[in-house]
DNA sequence: ATTCGCAAAGTTTTT
DNA sequence: CTTTGCGAAT
């Protein structure tokens, strides 16, 4: 490689950051503080290896979400073009794996990924079929009790109950039932994704060593963030060569719910005697403001490195620390500002971003911001995979892909209704049991099963068949094999059939699914079909879905916010019972992660910053009181703005701890009402006060299965916010709509389908024929109304 | 077998 | 305020 490249790589970096770039083998611990360059020096030190002749290949990069690995093979590209090194998660890299290995873990290459819901059922059987009496327990918290010992490498075979522990017992029977259910369907769930590549390297020493010697480099970002199992996979790969360099920030770990162990990184340097250690503590992202707030609060914690987070910015403007009355005042509040600040020409929507603790918290917010027409993104997306026809859908081809998932055999066999009830599949199921083989299978043999009727096994038996005609579409393109399933099952036409609008709503998502799996057959045209496409579906983590370059508001988790950055950040709901979550006060390792969760969220600021909270909040049906998060004391308030609003008399200090008693019902505080204002005198207002009944013209609701009014996520009603998104409104189009295309010329709109970003249309074009758009994204004119 | 209605419970965070 | 679950009626 010619030195100037190598110049391109080194230059860029300060001292200690070229310390790690340039560091080449044994093990490599990076303490890397927020905005301190992280990803930056991951990127430039695998150029740099390449530069010193090592090959690209022997380079794992294991990240915390698909988007990161993305973005660092990006910025790879730029440096070392066409350098063909692995970038992605765990769970992606161990699905891989063991995809390649199944058979050694006793399932087959087609296996099903199970999320949590489709784990629940699972669980819900193993109780079952168990025959424990759980009715103490939860079949969530036993999944949690499950998923805890699984991340921390425990099989069922390791676990030992506790005495004395009734939930041990009851853990030590279903456990078991658990797994052996989960390998009957040919399934794993996602911490099985890990146990089992733990389990296949333990067990086959050849298979780990020719790893340990394909991979000759391995990187681990977020280290914090890794569970028991990860640790062990990386020791497991590390055990010749331990050529580890692992980045992380002890006071960014907020994982530890599911199962991460700080000890990991507290501890590195006892793992690998040999590691040097490069601390990255230079920021260059943020104001001195917000640092100074930032670093006040998590000196409260007493686990962690003191670490002090240096900067040459401008101290900027004082971080603002806001009381609101109400959510909604709250949430009004926000959306004024970026509106305003927007229209000075300041900045633009894609700078801001409002973080909360929980995504219920997001409500109120996305109808501030759709009232004033701000574009805005809501990053969380298993959203769209956890609905009802998704998920059926989903199900057939799970099936499809994998014949013996039961979970996905037991959702659709009689959706859309084909008169096969709970008995019949019951019968099918303990029959199913005893012959120990799958439902599918089961349901093949029904007229073997004296128990099932004539006609119940004659419309199972049917089932079978419109099955096996399916099976036969394995191979073709994934928006192919939807389509068909949609049409042969009569599934499109069960959602429509009574006409109402939630049923065209479910079907439009479902022609959303059809236009997503559109795109990764053409993402994808080497490495796709029918099996990549249903892994990548289940592995999709929510800031994967967020879009960087789209001009909206962001609005997201502070879960979902680490490792991105943004110029202007509102930090909503800084509650006692939010932030800290009331269910994480039980010890201080928990509130220490409120902290740290806190501390991530401020460091993702890069000029201004506020914090607020409100006074009471509406929860349960009702308003409450609401105290201030404990956090807010440890703040440095002297240097910070503090805004008070004008009336909280009726809270005169935050020592509301004892009451439990909601206030009454303020009406004048319900969403959709305004009174306080003036009254309706403006046309806008008064949309806004109709906008709860039924309107003639679109916005669709966006969330059919809650039934509530919604409005649509991404409002572009106005010049300021067409201006602002840079695109043609995708919601003025209507069905019969003449429309001209650069390309195609003129056509009509013959469908419309999707919401928001994704809604998308089919335009018959005069003389050429229909093409599907994505209306965010393609230039169709308007020409006439039709 | 399906549908409707009511009651109770419950709201983290995510691969 | 929601969603989920269960039980009774058709």
């Amino acid at each position: 490689m010619p030195v100037a490249s190598v110049q391109k790589i080194l230059t860029p970096l300060n001292d200690a950051q070229r310390k790690a770039v340039m560091h080449l083998e044994g093990p490599l611990l990076m303490l890397a503080g927020p905005g301190s360059g992280k990803t930056r020096v991951i990127t430039h030190r695998i150029a740099y290896l390449i530069s010193q002749g090592v090959p690209a290949r022997s380079i794992l990069a294991l990240t915390f979400t698909n988007k990161a690995a993305d973005e660092m093979r990006n910025r790879l590209s730029t440096l070392v073009p066409g350098a063909p090194s692995w970038a992605g998660t765990f769970h992606r890299f161990c699905a891989r794996l063991l995809r390649q290995h199944s058979s050694m873990v006793g399932l087959t290459e087609n296996f099903s990924i199970y999320d949590t819901g489709d784990s629940r059922k699972v669980v819900k059987h193993a109780i079952e079929t168990a025959k424990v009496n759980s009715q103490h327990y939860s079949a969530d918290s036993l999944i949690n009790q499950i998923s805890f010992l699984k991340a921390r490498g425990l099989t069922p075979a390791d676990f030992e109950p506790r005495p004395g522990h009734p939930l041990d017992q009851i853990i030590s029977r279903v456990y078991p039932e658990y797994q052996t259910q989960l390998k009957l369907a040919n399934a794993v769930d996602f911490d099985d994704l890990l146990l089992h590549t733990v389990d296949l390297l333990r067990h086959n020493p050849e298979l780990r060593e020719s790893l340990d010697c394909m991979y000759q480099h391995v990187m681990v970002d977020e280290y914090q963030d890794t569970n028991h199992a990860q640790y062990q996979l990386i020791r497991l790969m590390n055990h010749n060569t331990q050529n580890l360099s692992v980045t992380g920030d002890p006071d960014q770990s907020i994982y530890g719910w599911r199962g991460a162990d700080l000890n990991n990184i507290l501890e590195f340097e006892r793992d690998y005697p040999d590691a040097v250690i490069v601390r990255l503590e230079h920021n260059y992202r943020s104001t001195r403001s917000i640092l100074s707030v930032a670093d006040q609060l998590i000196e409260n914690n007493l686990r962690r490195k003191p670490k002090k987070l240096l900067t040459d910015n401008q101290q900027g403007d004082a971080v603002r620390l806001v009381t609101y009355t109400s959510p909604r005042e709250e949430s009004d509040d926000i959306a004024d500002n970026i509106n305003l600040t927007v229209q000075q020409g300041g900045r633009s929507p894609s700078d801001f971003a409002i973080f909360y603790r929980a995504n219920w918290l997001s409500r109120s917010l996305e109808h501030a911001l759709r009232k004033l027409a701000i574009p805005y993104q809501i990053v969380n997306g298993h959203e769209f995979y956890q609905r009802r026809e998704i998920k059926d859908v989903l199900a057939y081809l799970h099936l499809i892909n994998n014949p013996r998932d039961n979970i996905a055999f037991e959702r659709i066999v009689n959706v859309p209704s084909r008169k096969i009830g709970k008995v019949t599949l019951g019968r099918l199921r303990s029959y199913a049991r005893t012959e120990n083989i799958c439902l599918l299978d089961a349901a093949r043999k029904c007229g073997l099963i004296e128990t099932i009727s004539k006609g119940a096994a004659t419309k199972v038996a049917k089932f079978v068949a419109l099955f096996d005609e399916l099976s036969v579409l394995e191979a073709e393109v994934v928006e192919s094999i939807i389509q068909q399933v949609v049409a042969k099952t009569g599934y499109r036409e069960w959602l429509i059939q009574d006409d109402s609008e939630e049923g065209h709503e479910r079907a439009g998502n479902v022609d959303e699914l059809i236009v997503s799996a559109q795109e990764f057959d053409l993402e994808h045209p080497e490495d796709g079909g029918l099996e990549a496409y249903l892994e990548q579906s289940a592995l999709v983590s929510d800031t994967d879905a967020w879009e960087a370059d789209a001009n909206f508001v962001t609005l997201m988790t502070i879960h979902a916010a680490k490792g991105l950055e943004f110029p202007s950040v509102f930090i909503v709901g800084c509650e006692d019972g939010i932030l800290p979550h009331e269910r994480s006060q039980e010890n201080d390792d928990e509130i220490e992660e409120e902290r740290r969760l806190l501390f991530v969220g401020i460091t993702r600021a890069q000029e201004n910053l506020q914090l607020s909270r409100c006074v009471s909040r509406f929860k349960r049906g009702a308003f409450w009181p609401a105290i201030a998060s404990r956090f807010l004391l440890e703040l440095p308030r002297a240097e910070m703005k503090i805004v008070e609003p004008s009336s909280v008399d009726f809270v005169p200090n935050d020592d509301f701890s004892d009451q439990q008693v909601p206030f009454d019902v303020d009406p004048w505080m319900h969403e959709g009402i305004q009174i306080n204002d003036s009254g309706p005198d403006t046309p806008e207002q008064q949309d806004e006060l109709t906008e709860a009944g039924p309107s003639p013209a679109p916005p669709k609701p966006s969330r059919a299965a809650s039934g509530k009014p919604d409005f649509p996520r991404l409002m572009t009603g106005t010049d300021l916010a067409k201006q602002a998104a840079g695109r043609t409104h995708t919601l003025e189009f209507q069905l019969g709509m003449r429309v001209e295309h650069d390309e195609y010329g003129q056509g009509t709109i013959a469908e419309l389908s999707g919401t928001n970003i994704k809604r998308t249309a089919t335009v018959d074009f005069d003389g050429i024929g229909s093409k599907r758009f994505r209306l965010a994204f393609c230039n169709l004119r308007i020409v006439s109304s039709g």
